[in-house]
DNA sequence: GTAGACCTTGACCCTGGCGTCAAGGCCAGA
DNA sequence: TCTGGCCTTGACGCCAGGGTCAAGGTCTAC
């Protein structure tokens, strides 16, 4: 099959599969007048590499996977470099998980502070004259 | 102070002072012969902006906690533009790491079932000759 | 007067993963 | 034969947040 039907039986598009095999990532065969020609294992590989980029690996991180399925294993992670990706991978996402969960704490407890102080301004500005902090968009004084 | 001395106290380059002015997020005076002028605000300023960089905030997302400073509040986040920007980040935050957990448990049960088939193969290889599966860099049968 | 440290603007480079043109070749149907 | 649809390569754009020159102006110290 040529590019335009493995782009479609993929989801995906021309420009990515010649950006694949601009990397080393999925050669094509050519025909006589040039066109790049492919076949069923080519569909495989190509899926292999959508399904772990859905997952958030870099292109580099399938091409481990990508070269077991070309050697000839039924699966793209039946190769020991597939599984020390894998590995990485959920290291990668721990950390990740681990850092936003921290920061969310922090944002959420600075949202909270912030809040209050906001209510003890506003309570000031409505209570007999205070010192007039400077406002930035607070609310009118109630009627 | 100059450019040189802002970066520094503030621990970061010239080149990103003069890209922040870029954006107008921090415009800077100047002196008669061209120079950049800033003074204690402006490091207040900054340091506003790195601080919720440094929680992953882009940049424009610092904006409203910039000229809130700027309008004369004592915090960056005592305006209301600021509080949204918080809730949104928490709701962004909250959406990313839900995400980056369904795909740690995808990921993780990929792995062990990987592992799991390996297991299997390599006993079969280990075991009576079988039929001889493709392999790829399996450990060489024990001696 | 000159070395050296600072400053100026402008411009190109980098990352990842493509999108989007441009200019032209190949092929099938009417 | 012409139109339209596929294909080819090459090259630039984009997103953020700057890094890194280049070529030149300014100021201070010796």
């Amino acid at each position: 099959m040529r590019i335009g039907e493995l782009a479609e039986r993929a989801g995906t598009t021309t420009r990515t599969l010649r950006y694949y095999e601009s990397l080393g990532l999925l050669p094509a065969r050519r025909t006589g007048n040039g066109y790049r020609s492919y076949d069923e294992d080519d569909l495989r590989l190509l899926q292999q590499i959508r399904t772990l980029r859905d997952f958030g690996f870099e292109l580099e991180e399938t091409r481990p996977f990508v070269e077991c399925l070309r050697s000839g294993h039924p699966a793209g992670d039946s190769c020991p470099a597939s599984l020390e990706v894998y590995r990485r991978k959920l290291a990668e996402l721990d950390e990740c998980i681990a850092r936003l969960s921290a920061i969310r704490e922090r944002v959420g407890t600075q949202l909270v502070q912030a809040e209050r102080a906001r209510a003890e301004l506003e309570a000031a500005a409505t209570a007999p004259e205070g010192a007039p902090e400077p406002r930035c968009e607070l609310t009118p004084p109630g009627p």
